[in-house]
DNA sequence: AGAGGTACCTGGCAGC
DNA sequence: TGCTGCCAGGTACCTC
């Protein structure tokens, strides 16, 4: 489910209701996802406040009085903002409860997310530490994508989708950004000059902005911390568009499989 | 070191 | 209606 732009709309979501707010209690309904809940998540982060909710990649930190959660929402989880006294539904495993009544609910039908507690620098943690660099950060650019592809024949599909390269970018948005680059996705990362990495990085750039300002992309069930759909579908350029016209030239959208994923593209405006 | 495949898990949908 | 198989927004770990 969800890229940077939708964990970064969650993050913004959820910050209003929680920061500066103390845990009161946590319940784990199932603590097997990713990998299991510790119990010192419940036994630890009760009665502290949390100060600060920042994003690594797609990894939200909640920085508490003693130490972080390290959160993860996988391919199919999302955070909500409800009340203590909503009902929970089938899965929903993990209710983070503060003292003014609200309750953060993890939910994730398909278990491959992550809550985890640490007393250290999250951002040292292993699961962090390798992670590539952030998208919008302003050192962000093509002359870092260019240096980092040298000697890579892997497509840059799948090169601007390993987070140890780039952090954040999934399977939309490397098809959208290629689109709105004009490279094709088979093409060799190492093959691609370095002009044309420097066009890739705006696009990158200028997808992910564009998609948080619309509140990210709802293809099933995204949802924000406040319950609302993402509305960036409708400005997808090419992602799950295959056989429509591409929106430029008219030809078909092409679909086909890179390492088991789904790519989109144009053939006719991507070389 | 890099690349490719596999595993983790549930739900929804197309096709029979 | 119900079964089967495939697909889904991620990523870590294994092998070669």
């Amino acid at each position: 489910m969800p890229e940077l732009p939708e964990v970064e709309t969650t993050r913004r979501g959820i910050m209003p209701y929680i920061v500066g707010e103390k845990v009161m209690r946590v319940i784990v309904r199932n603590k097997h996802l990713r990998q299991p809940v510790s119990g010192k998540l419940s036994t630890e982060l009760v009665g502290q406040r949390i100060h600060d909710i920042t994003r690594r990649g797609k990894y939200l930190l909640m920085y508490a009085d003693t130490g972080s959660v390290i959160l993860h929402l996988g391919m199919s989880g999302s955070l909500r903002i409800v009340s203590k006294k909503t009902r929970p539904g089938k899965h929903d495993h993990v209710d983070i409860i503060f003292e003014n009544g609200r309750c953060l609910r993890f939910h994730d039908p398909r278990r491959f997310g992550l809550l985890l507690w640490t007393r250290a620098d999250p951002l040292q943690h292993p699961l962090l530490k390798n992670i590539g660099i952030e998208p919008l950060a302003d050192t962000f650019n093509g002359d870092v994508l260019y240096k980092k592809s040298r000697g890579r024949r892997v497509a840059i599909k799948q090169f601007i989708m390993n987070a140890h390269i780039v952090a954040g970018v999934g399977n939309i948005y490397a098809s959208e950004a290629l689109f709105l680059a004009g490279i094709h996705p088979l093409r060799s990362a190492e093959k691609i000059a370095r002009l044309r990495y420097r066009r890739l990085a705006e696009s990158i750039r200028q997808v992910l902005h564009a998609a948080i300002s619309q509140g990210g992309t709802t293809l099933r069930n995204f949802v924000s911390g406040e319950g609302r759909p993402g509305y960036f579908r409708q400005h997808l350029k090419v992602y799950d568009r295959g056989g429509l016209p591409c929106q430029t030239c008219g030809a078909p959208v092409r679909h086909i499989l890179q390492g088991q994923r789904s790519t989109y593209y144009c053939t006719n405006c991507q070389r």
